[in-house]
DNA sequence: TTTCTTATTATCATTTTGTTAATATCAAAT
DNA sequence: ATTTGATATTAACAAAATGATAATAAGAAA
């Protein structure tokens, strides 16, 4: 092996080809909370949690939805995509993004080798309405049931029903507590049910300890509509007492109410920083 | 823009270098902690936290310490890379190991763009002793301080000490709650600082909510001395009781008896998968 | 006016933590 | 052999957090 006598002559000297190379995407799992408003399919007013999915109409899985997502360029920041492909399907700046995990099966792509850096998203939907890319659509997650480590999800937005189920394998010692793999998929593209599985209970453990579900919610919201939001993302009812309890140091009570539901009415509350 | 019929011919006509390709790495933290038995240079016996780093003997970085790490190959399964890197300098198979996060700013490598997936192993010391590479060596974590979101991390192996601050800036909406950022590093490459703080930050954190911890022990071991790992962990020192009742339902006593230690010996316990 | 529905809070029991202190037991020093 | 030092282990109690039920409030709709 040749050597050098500094970093400038060994950089001069570097051909990045020796190796071959890969390529990235960025896929975004943007998640928000149904409002009945919208959601002029369903009947019952219960909230769910949904997705933004994507009609592919290329090649791979044409037709098939899938996550947002896309290629990093080669002189692209990484966190530069994700937010790129954000405004481009939503038209929405500054809004809530982290980085979930990063897949690399060598077969999750049939075009070649690519490797996903996932992100999540977290809006709230009626910061959006309109703008929405045509072959966009959210889809409401109508089942998520989990029994054995065998977790399965049906998703729905009004004309269609996917669904996908997952395993999770507990692994002793090697890698993650967890290794998920499919087990049936009829119908989301590439990997991305792992996203959409690794999304959710990220969203789930993240709600006991950050403000992260703030995201989700309009600046003026009731408590009812925040525990609510709590309740569709936990998968359980919350006792009233013990729900404000938590969220006490959280919001603050505003002077708006609102009226108008058939039932009495409630105070508006904000976002708090606290601490 | 050419339509196809299906999605053979359209792979086949499909050339992965039409758009330029980057490379990815996978970095490993490797985290132990440090017994006063192996650390002759030592006079306390205070435990620590420590980190195994590689001493670069090549361009870029040549004579710095880094994290062990290496290119994931084109044909190389993505948690391949970790483990084959982690055997070879370790020497040891069946190593806890966990995805940390995916770095990757335009210019963290002066060579041409590379992504980094870093993971995060934990192990007992005890399991290897002997082999190591001969230029990888342990680092004490001997300050961890943090004030104002900056995070000043002292390293010393001993012979040398380096040290690294970062900066943790809170970003409202955008991206993760925190991003961070290097502000002093005298003597780690590429971005391996925000490797080690983002490790330290998620070791802290599961703590609590999984065994992880175990991950680091050997097999049987005294209460007071998992007490202490947690201590050095968790920066803190724990009230004996209260560190009894967190762990009760994780280990089970044996007939292991420590004895000679200078004072009343203690029971040896193990660890016991909960629920 | 009455009924329905959700909002909001009080109240109490239960469980979980925080803290101090008591007792135990071996090694080393006297 | 006895005392001292050090950690192990657990009891005991106070303080705080949580779980659960019930009481009261107030607008909308009947």
């Amino acid at each position: 092996m040749k050597t050098y006598k500094s970093e400038e002559e060994f950089l001069k000297d570097y051909n990045p080809n020796d190796y071959k190379r890969l390529s990235l995407t960025a896929d975004i799992l943007i998640l928000s909370v149904s409002s009945s408003d919208n959601a002029n399919y369903r009947k019952t007013d219960d909230k769910k949690m949904s997705v933004l999915l994507i009609k592919r109409d290329n090649y791979p899985f044409k037709d098939m939805w899938c996550l947002p997502g896309g290629f990093v360029g080669y002189d692209e920041e990484l966190e530069s995509a994700p937010k790129r492909i954000l405004k481009q399907e939503t038209n929405l700046d500054n809004i809530y993004l982290e980085q979930l995990y990063t897949f690399g099966g060598l077969t999750r792509d049939p075009r070649m080798r690519v490797i996903s850096t996932s992100y999540m998203s977290l809006i709230d939907k009626n910061r959006l309405m309109e703008h929405l890319n045509e072959n966009a659509s959210w889809f409401d997650i109508v089942l998520y049931e989990e029994k054995d480590d065998v977790v399965t999800i049906v998703l729905d937005n009004g004309n269609e029903t996917i669904s996908f189920t997952i395993k999770k394998e507990l692994r002793e010692k090697t890698t993650d507590r967890y290794s998920f793999h499919i087990v049936k998929n009829n119908s989301i593209a590439f990997d991305h049910p792992l996203v959409i599985l690794a999304g959710l209970e990220r969203l789930r453990n993240k709600l006991e300890y950050t403000d992260i579900v703030f995201n989700m919610m309009p600046e003026y919201f009731t408590l009812g509509e925040l525990q609510k939001v709590y309740e569709v993302i936990l998968g359980k009812k919350l006792l009233d007492p013990a729900f404000r309890r938590i969220i006490k140091n959280k919001v603050v009570k505003t002077e708006k109410i609102k009226t108008g539901e058939g039932h009495r009415p409630s105070y508006m509350f904000k976002y708090k920083k606290s601490k």
